[in-house]
DNA sequence: CATGAATGAGCTTTCATTCAT
DNA sequence: AATGAATGAAAGCTCATTCAT
């Protein structure tokens, strides 16, 4: 048991060296954009030694995807849960609280994703949060759209309004639940005069 | 005369060396990102040496804050006559009109809008281009949206959807037009099933 | 103490790789003059690599600085204790003792002279020697001077004689020491017949 | 006559330009230094293109020579007319009035001494000056010394005490005739009480 | 001859990466 | 394992010089 704890504890402390070092990546490279993220301030930032890092990561590029990595890993949960969460509610409080929930959850992720949307020069990779996200939108939408054929259009409608609301609270800082509901309320039922 | 054509030679070839410049610049950085685009492939791309490169741009940041400005001055009238052209039909036509036209002239700005997508990190400047989109798809909107008060909420929506359409697209290296009709009918009467 | 010596090994490792960069600039600068002295060539013959020189020193202007400034430094001791050493001396025996061990001194620093007196286009901080000199001098001085009211002047004129001693003999490669007490000689009594 | 005047007004032209060049690098030097003084800037001051100054210059090394030269050249006939000035005064009023014309011819010249007292570094030509100078200070010494076997020696001292003069009032932005009268009586009798 | 755009070598500086301690 | 000094490739920028017009 002792040896197996004082491993685990190792574990441990392994784990969060490399959570600081990802930490204090994120920070930086959210501040300064990742070209211009040295690895030495990234260091200092985590309260260790260039060489550490290196201990822990390939190279710069190694870093920078292992942090891509680790926080879709964990959006993926997020989005998941927030569609459970209104699985049961009829279609439009559905829609609404989904959304709501979501944006919600980006909120506390704000400085990931300045750096996820200014990635579109690196390999692709961030297929599974964007899967994620279409099975959830999906999966409410399957219930409550007018034409079942174009499911998948409405998707992506959904998908990029989602998006472009991001952006756009990013680039003016603005909180990003604020327009949730009034986006919601054009996605339902449009903007056309009736 | 024949001082003037000469004169007009030296102005002409200095304005064809300088574009040749920016497109070479436009390039690169499509290519490899703002801040990963180095002078000199920049320079050997124009056909030109570096040296020469900076008789007609200040440095690094001036040749991109020139390109910036050239390209979307060059956007400006676009967006003007697309809203132009539909300023008579009928809205839910000009709405579909506007979008169409709008994303075609897109399609020959790729790599520059890979470029001004990926700047959140540099002082705003875009203010012209979103501007004027803003004037033209709230003066369509304007004649047909169900709720007036609403106006800007609507006109933040349809650049929003524009915007992302754009993204996705980039994204997945296909053409911008193909699903701008099926948006339309979307912002038109929502998703919901009536 | 294995830790204490051991961080002192650095420690002097450090130092000793910082002044063997000031040895460097000192010899290239003097050479070649401030503004042609590049950096790779100090680095070259301090026997380190470009990148460590700015392991120590900010850049080309904080290294030329940290050189001066070392020198200075170096020098205010040895003017005083030139001073000192003849504090209890005769006036004229005082004066040309002080004279001696001051050129003797400097013959040891004939490259930094070089250098320091070449720089009357950079911020004037070369006051420390400047006013410990003239300390010395007055000090001396007023044991014998002719007309006190005039120990200012004298004091400049000596300080003057010293300096262009030094400029002529640096110009044509001679030693210091070669004429101090002829020169002395002038300063006591005059050119003039009597 | 005709073929003549219009050579003789091209040669005019061609001296008049060259005089304007120098001129330009006078005063680029004097105020940035040698090695900071581009080629642009002093054709851009002396209203000429670049190419125009190697037409008359064969390089930027040249250039300096010739500015040196030509400036030299133009201070050794003022030496001698300030020393034939007082030929005939006695002793002490031939050196200081010799010492106050020379001051005063200097005082036109600032930034040419500022120039050519940044020089060490370059190949050692101010034989001629430092020639006329010594010449004319011998003889104006030569009539009044104390020991006329120590005549290279004052003169010496003289010379070096008009140097360091020059450079107290150049590096202080005074004027140079402030303090030659004062000079002179040192110089003459000495500082030691009698 | 005058012009000034073009050239590219050379300089300063940064920073990812290595490795002796 | 952690450290951080050393390394040197690569980038931005300047400027003396050339040469077509």
């Amino acid at each position: 048991m002792n040896a197996r704890s004082s491993q685990s504890l190792r574990e441990r402390q392994r784990e969060s060296v490399a959570a600081a070092i990802l930490d204090a990546a994120e920070a930086v490279i959210a501040e300064k954009g990742v070209a211009a993220a040295p690895m030495a301030e990234i260091a200092r930032r985590a309260g260790v030694a260039v060489g550490t890092v290196y201990n822990y990561f390939p190279d710069r590029d190694g870093l920078v995807q292992a942090l891509l990595a680790d926080r879709r890993a964990a959006m993926v949960p997020k989005i998941r849960a927030a569609a459970a969460a209104h699985a049961k509610a009829p279609f439009e409080a559905a829609l609404r609280g989904f959304l709501r929930d979501l944006l919600a959850t980006m909120e506390e992720r704000r400085s990931f994703l300045r750096i996820a949307l200014e990635m579109p020069h690196a390999p692709q990779k961030r297929g599974a949060v964007v899967t994620e996200l279409h099975t959830a939108i999906n999966g409410i939408l399957a219930r409550g759209v007018r034409d079942a054929a174009r499911l998948p259009l409405y998707t992506r409608v959904v998908a990029g309004a989602l998006k472009s609301t991001l952006l756009d609270a990013l680039d003016r800082d603005l909180p990003f639940v604020a327009e949730a509901d009034e986006l919601a309320g054009v996605l339902l039922d449009g903007l056309r005069k009736r």
